[in-house]
DNA sequence: CGTGTTTGACCTGCGC
DNA sequence: GCGCAGGTCAAACACG
């Protein structure tokens, strides 16, 4: 347990919040949609992402409260936990439908951080676990006790004092799978908004998140993931498009570094 | 003793 | 209105 391992694959999908659930909820059940050896994403994520802007005031009046970010970080790795420097407390377990393996519900142990983030095994592919982010960290990383975690410096507040990195020379927090990976890495990061996908081999594909956090407030690794049906459906962008349309404020530029 | 996990119960939203 | 499913709470427990 020293280098980071990097986790053998991983990706991100910063797909902030509804994920159009609408729409696409409760179709897609088909078969992979075209994807092939994915886990089935056919999650409907339709109740989730009705209240929950008590925490901040978050909450456009009006219309659909514009809900925290939320980034949702595949991996594949043997162990569920990704160690990303901050502490979190599990506070729940589930089995949800269409996944024989339970969902982890974990929070941030600091004191008013509303930071959640759900971790879960894809029901397929054992070693593939996708663990999702929401909400900003509002601290620092803690000194992680135990293991010898950085402190890094969270974006939160702005990014900005990001300059103290030095191992990785970027701010990005280092998700990084205590796992060990015996395969070749293969980290890709698919871009929601274009549904490119930037892939690169080397084992540090995931910093490439730095751009997602360079410019965005989100404190949170970021490593993207694309669940596939998140992206077969073609009119995802567009919704991911209107919605960046909807909250201009970070992800505005958050998005903009994606486009380029 | 402090911290984190486990686990069943409870709450809430949604579809029928 | 009812049932289902997801999400959260909180007491009990385990561990360092």
């Amino acid at each position: 347990m020293d280098s980071a391992a990097t986790p053998e694959n991983s990706s991100i999908s910063v797909g902030d919040d509804d994920v159009d659930q609408g729409s696409q909820k409760s179709k897609s059940g088909g078969g992979g949609a075209g994807g092939g050896d994915d886990f089935d994403e056919d999650e409907p994520e339709a109740k989730r992402w009705k209240i929950e802007g008590e925490s901040e005031g978050i909450s456009a009046p009006g219309s659909r409260t514009v809900r925290e970010p939320r980034v949702v970080v595949q991996t594949t790795s043997d162990i569920d936990i990704l160690d990303d420097g901050y502490r979190w407390r599990k506070y729940g377990q589930k089995v949800v439908k269409g996944n024989p393996n339970p969902r982890s519900y974990y929070k941030c142990t600091h004191p008013g951080c509303p930071v959640r983030k759900h971790v879960e095994r894809a029901s397929h592919d054992l070693r593939a676990v996708i663990t999702t982010y929401e909400g900003k960290h509002n601290h620092d990383v803690p000194a992680a006790r135990g293991s010898g975690s950085r402190a890094l410096p969270d974006n939160s507040s702005n990014n900005n004092h990001n300059s103290n990195s030095n191992s990785n020379n970027n701010g990005t927090l280092p998700v990084r799978a205590s796992a060990v990976a015996h395969h070749p890495n293969n980290n890709s990061i698919l871009n929601p908004v274009h549904n490119l996908r930037v892939s690169s081999s080397e084992g540090q594909a995931p910093y490439t998140l730095e751009m997602l956090q360079g410019s965005g407030s989100f404190g949170f690794p970021g490593y993207g993931n694309a669940l596939r049906s998140y992206m077969n459906e073609g009119q995802q962008q567009d919704n991911v498009l209107s919605r960046a349309k909807e909250e201009p404020r970070d992800h505005d530029t958050f998005f903009e570094s994606l486009l380029f």
